[in-house]
Parts: structure tokens; C-alpha cells; sequence
RNA sequence: UGGGCUAUCGCCAAGCGGUAAGGCACAGGAUUUUGAUUCCUGCAUUCGUUGGUUCGAAUCCAACUAGCCCAGCCA
């Protein structure tokens, strides 16, 4: 209801917009397909996409393919179907700078004709070291006052093949003396004989970025092209190739700062490791923040939108904390999703004077906030299994759960009390008896009788065994993933593995991706990975805010 | 050190010359058949620092300070 305040993007768009300067909006999220990915880059696709919906505008997807020593097809399936499934929407709007070789070449020619480019022989050490320094300005190349004339016939001998790789580049004719050493004749095509996984062996020079950008933004006709901080000092090169060229539109870079999260893994490298080290069982395993790993731990694309909405835009650089990211995903599956019994850590419960044989059903709300969800029915018998942590034989102050001579309820059940317990060799307890009072059906008391401690429970006579994984980030990036010595400096905690929990029987029998909340145990997924009918694996998403946690 | 950018609560982030929004986190309290949720309440006399302009500054000016980015034939 207050979403007044616009950000310095829109501000910057509703401007363009009033003066003129654009018709429409046309925004794009270009990746090069070289890799998954991760939480960083749905901001980045998000407010693409969201700028583009917001203005009536129109978004384009396109894989900024114009480095093939990079480039794998693998990577641009994952990339579509990450972007589908965050909810972003490119229409019949995909497109592959690949596809503009052509167009980008016979610019390339113009620009020679206009004598704002040259081919040089520099090696790339000598380019290295001709550039200048932060400090100090470069000097000009030999080869900068070519004749046009040959300079066009070098440029077609490069395209032909005629040369090695790195034996001659396309430099912009700038300034070498330029504080912005980007401007400082920058290369734009290099020759590599490379085989392109979208235009074959066609090409054996390539544009470089600062020349392909700006050229597929414009012959797309993109109006704002948003990208990240560090672009910012390419944008007056940038601007540079957009008015040089003619492309018949002009598009406008801005730029915004990068978004990171605390208490997660986000440096390529490490993920890269720990996916070949095996440590990860790939780049979607749960304890990453790559988009599938998210995905297949159980976050929702709403809860990843509402994520990126909540951090914002801003240019200063900033590291969100992980905890807003789980109180997204809590507050989408909150009321959108059932709520069931699971038990983590039995313990087996008998109701001692409940009839042995006997068993009856009781329907319960399948979610109190949200009555849509309907109603299930639950068996209840004589004997049970419960959460070992709801059980003390010793109990500290404020505990409210069982223990010996408490009165606790059942959830949607009864009211039972603890009349003894057993234990094994070790002193763990194995079996806990009580009697339960019948008047108190449902779990409410006739008499009027107050409980302070209500438990979950399931069935035993039907309840169904599962694998519960419990996930942590898999590591304080302080710590570091590997030491300096290349050893693991893993969380021990990232994964615990749970094989005898117990859940509801019909739980056994969910889909892929259906997700639950396990009563006073968070809320888990079902693993599209591992699981099969009859013994399916849950993964944890996130656990409840907080629990009664002993001194 | 040259250039570019940024600096508002533990973490994000509004604010754009008229006297510090909001969210997360946290802490109290109330309700509760999930110690969850919900619901109240509290949480920056102060906006990196120091000066200046002004009746009035987080907002304008100046000088500092700190952090990030740039010297790939990567994107």
C-alpha cells in the first residue's frame, strides 16, 4: 500500500520517458551462457523483466554469446528454464548475439570507413604495455594512422582466416591518453578460430563485449540496458559505439550494484570445486544459492520475487542477510501449503489404557490460516510415535511438553499423561506409556481443563517411514569453503541425514516438489532427485523461526 | 597514486532544503490445539568526518576519510 517510493532506475526511466527521449520500454537480461545461474543474477532478471511489465514495455531474453572459448549449449538450456521457472516471461523474444555477427561486422566496416578504427599487428603483450597504467597515459599504436583502404582489406583478410589467432585485432580509434583507460583504443574483434556453438565455423573473428553490447542492445532496440556496477566505467564507450554506429536506435546503459547474501557460497570457483570435488552432488544441490539448487531445496519463484522486491535497487554495494531470504520463503508457504504431522526423532508412545486393536480416524484442518486447503483424515491408535525432544524425564524450568506426570494434549487428538517411561543400556529413552482421557476427544477438555503443552504425533500402525534431509548453507563464507592448503573447511552440519522419520501414509505418496509443513519442524519439499513413490525424500527448506531451545 | 562509483539503525532501504518511512533481525508483552503464526510495544535527537551557505541541511558547497570497480585479444 506505500510503494510511492521509486527507485533510481524508474526515476531515471519515468524522466526518459516524459522527456521524450523514449516511446517505450524494452529491457533485457543477457547472459553468456557459461555457467548456472545463481540468486545474484534473478535480481538482476526480476528487475529486467519487472521494469519491462511495469511500463507496458516488452523484455528480451538473449545469450551474449560472442566468446566461444567460454560458451556451452548445456548452459543455455539450464539458463531458459531457471528464467521460466523464476516466473520471467520473454514471449517470442529470444535472441542470441550470435545472430548479429553479421550486422556487427558491417559496422565494424563503417567505422573503419569513418576512420574510427584500425587494424593492428600489436601483440597482445605489446597492447599489454602500450596501454599505460592507472597513473600514467599509453601511447599511441604504430598502426594507428593506417590508410583506411588497408585497413579495410586486413579487416576482410582477418574475417577470411588468413591470420593466427592474436596475430591482428580491430582497435577503436579513441584516445590513448584517456583517465578511463577502457577508452584507451579498445579492442573490438579479435581473431579466434574457434567453433561456435550456434554459427558453426562461419566466424574466426569475434566482437568484443564493449562492441557486441551496445551493438545487440541497439539492433534490438532495447531502450534502458541495466547492468551491473562495474560496467559503469564502459558506459561513455558505451555511448561511443551507439552513436558511431548506426544501428537506428539508441540504447542507455545504467547501472546498479550487485546483490550478495551473508552466510552463503557465491564465488564461482568455490562452487565449481566443491560441484568437482564431488562435495555437492552437482550445481543444483540444496545447500547452493544457484537457482536450481534453491528450487530443488524447496524456494518458490513467489518467494524469490518477494526477496528481490523487499532488498530493492540501490547503487551502493551491499550483503543481505540470509534470514530475509528464508522469512520470504516462510511467509509464501505459510498459508499456501498443508500443514501435516512428520516425526523426525521417534519414540515410540503407548497409550496404556486405550484399547489394544482398536483404532479410530479424526479429521483435521489441513491449514488453520487458510480453511481453502480443506481437510484430511488421520488414524489414531493405541500406539504412536512421537518427537524425542517433546519427551524429558527430567524437565527444565518452563517446559511444557511430557514428562513424567504431565498433562499434555494430542494435537487434534486427546489429552494424555505420562505415567512411566523405559529406557535402554545407555539410558536413552526407548518407550514412553501414559493414559489418555477419552472426554477429551478432538483436543479440547468438557471439564474445562487447560494443557499448556500441545505435541505432534503420528500413527504408528500406519505411519509411513522416510529420509528427512536437513539442510544448513553449506558454509560461513568467512571460514572460507577450502583452506590454503586446499583441505575442505565444510560446516559438519550442512547435511544430516534422517532415515527413520516418520510421516502421515498419504505424505508418502507425494508428488515431486509438493512442499509441507511439518508441524513444529519447518517446512519441507518432496526431491524431485531421490524420491520415489512409497519412499519419498524430504528436504528441509527452512526450519521455524525459533523453538524452545534448553539452557 | 589517474578515473569512475558509494557512504542513512546489526542487515537491506526510503528520503532529493522544512526538521529521520518501511522491511529483516533483535527484545519485551498479549492471544494461540504448531514454544509457529497473529497481535501490540520498543529499537538512529541522528544521516562517514570536519567546516561552510541558510531562518532551517541527511538533503547545497568545500575539504577530508573509508569501501568497491577499472590496466583480458573475458563478459
Amino acid at each position: 500500500m506505500s510503494e510511492e517510493s521509486r527507485n533510481f532506475i524508474e526515476r531515471e526511466i519515468d524522466k526518459d520517458l516524459e522527456e521524450g527521449r523514449y516511446k517505450e520500454v524494452v529491457t533485457r537480461f543477457p547472459p553468456e551462457p557459461n555457467g548456472y545461474l545463481h540468486i545474484g543474477h534473478a535480481k538482476s532478471i526480476l528487475l529486467n523483466y519487472g521494469l519491462a511489465k511495469e511500463y507496458g514495455g516488452t523484455f528480451h531474453m538473449r545469450f551474449d554469446d560472442t566468446n566461444p572459448a567460454k560458451e556451452d549449449i548445456e548452459f543455455v538450456e539450464s539458463i531458459k528454464s531457471d528464467i521460466q521457472w523464476l516466473g520471467a516471461d520473454w514471449g517470442d523474444h529470444l535472441y542470441f548475439a550470435s545472430n548479429y555477427f553479421d550486422k556487427m561486422y558491417e559496422q565494424a566496416v563503417e567505422l573503419i570507413k569513418k576512420g574510427l578504427a584500425y587494424v593492428s599487428d600489436l601483440s597482445a603483450d605489446d597492447i599489454k604495455s602500450t596501454r599505460g597504467t592507472l597513473t600514467e597515459p599509453g601511447v599511441n599504436d604504430p598502426n594507428r594512422d593506417r590508410p583506411v583502404e588497408e585497413n579495410l582489406r586486413l579487416f576482410e583478410e582477418m574475417k577470411e582466416g588468413k591470420y593466427e589467432d592474436g596475430a591482428l585485432v580491430l582497435r577503436a580509434k579513441i584516445d590513448m591518453a584517456s583517465p578511463n583507460i577502457n577508452m584507451r583504443d579498445p579492442i573490438l574483434y579479435r581473431v579466434a578460430h574457434l567453433s561456435h556453438h550456434n554459427t558453426g565455423d562461419k566466424w574466426c573473428i569475434y566482437p568484443m563485449y564493449d562492441f557486441a553490447h551496445p551493438s545487440e542492445d541497439a539492433i534490438e532496440g532495447i531502450t534502458h540496458s541495466i547492468c551491473t556496477l562495474e560496467f559503469e566505467d564502459h558506459r561513455p564507450l558505451y555511448d561511443w559505439v551507439v552513436e558511431n554506429c548506426d544501428y537506428g536506435s539508441k540504447p542507455r546503459q545504467i547501472e546498479f550494484a550487485k546483490m550478495y547474501l551473508t552466510n552463503v557460497v557465491t564465488g564461482k570457483r568455490y562452487i565449481k570445486k566443491l560441484v568437482s570435488d564431488g562435495i555437492v552432488d552437482g550445481w543444483d544441490d540444496p545447500r547452493l544459492v544457484s537457482i536450481a539448487g534453491l528450487k530443488r531445496r524447496g524456494y518458490t519463484p513467489e518467494s524469490i520475487q518477494k526477496f528481490v522486491e523487499l532488498c530493492g535497487v540501490s547503487k551502493s554495494n551491499s550483503s543481505v542477510d540470509y534470514a530475509m531470504l528464508e522469512y520470504c520463503i516462510r511467509e509464501d508457504l505459510k498459508v499456501t501449503r498443508p500443514r501435516a504431522f512428520a516425526v523426525l526423532r521417534p519414540v515410540k508412545l503407548i497409550i496404556d489404557n486405550y484399547p489394544e486393536g482398536q483404532s479410530e480416524e479424526l479429521v483435521v484442518t489441513n491449514n488453520t490460516e487458510n480453511p481453502e486447503l480443506g481437510e484430511r483424515t488421520v488414524t489414531f491408535s493405541r500406539e504412536l510415535y512421537i518427537e524425542a525432544e517433546d519427551f524429558m524425564i527430567e524437565p527444565p524450568k518452563k517446559y511444557f511438553r511430557l514428562y513424567p506426570g504431565n498433562e499434555v494434549r494430542l494435537m487434534n487428538a486427546y489429552f494424555v499423561t505420562c505415567t512411566s517411561y523405559e529406557t535402554d543400556a545407555e539410558g536413552n529413552v526407548t518407550e514412553i506409556h501414559c493414559t489418555y482421557d477419552p472426554a477429551t476427544k478432538g483436543g479440547d477438555s468438557p471439564d474445562g481443563r487447560k494443557v499448556k503443552g500441545t505435541i505432534h504425533w503420528v500413527d504408528a500402525s500406519t505411519a509411513k517411514k522416510v529420509t528427512v534431509r536437513l539442510y544448513e548453507n553449506i558454509v560461513d563464507e568467512e571460514l572460507g569453503v577450502y583452506n590454503e592448503d586446499g583441505s575442505l573447511n565444510l560446516n559438519p552440519n550442512s547435511l544430516e541425514v534422517l532415515e527413520d522419520a516418520y510421516v502421515e501414509p498419504d505424505l508418502a505418496e507425494a508428488e515431486a516438489f509438493d512442499s509441507y509443513q511439518f508441524v513444529r519442524n519447518g517446512f519441507f519439499t518432496v526431491d524431485y532427485k531421490d524420491s520415489k513413490p512409497g519412499a519419498p525424500v524430504f528436504n528441509r527448506i527452512v526450519s521455524l523461526k525459533s523453538s524452545f531451545k534448553l539452557k
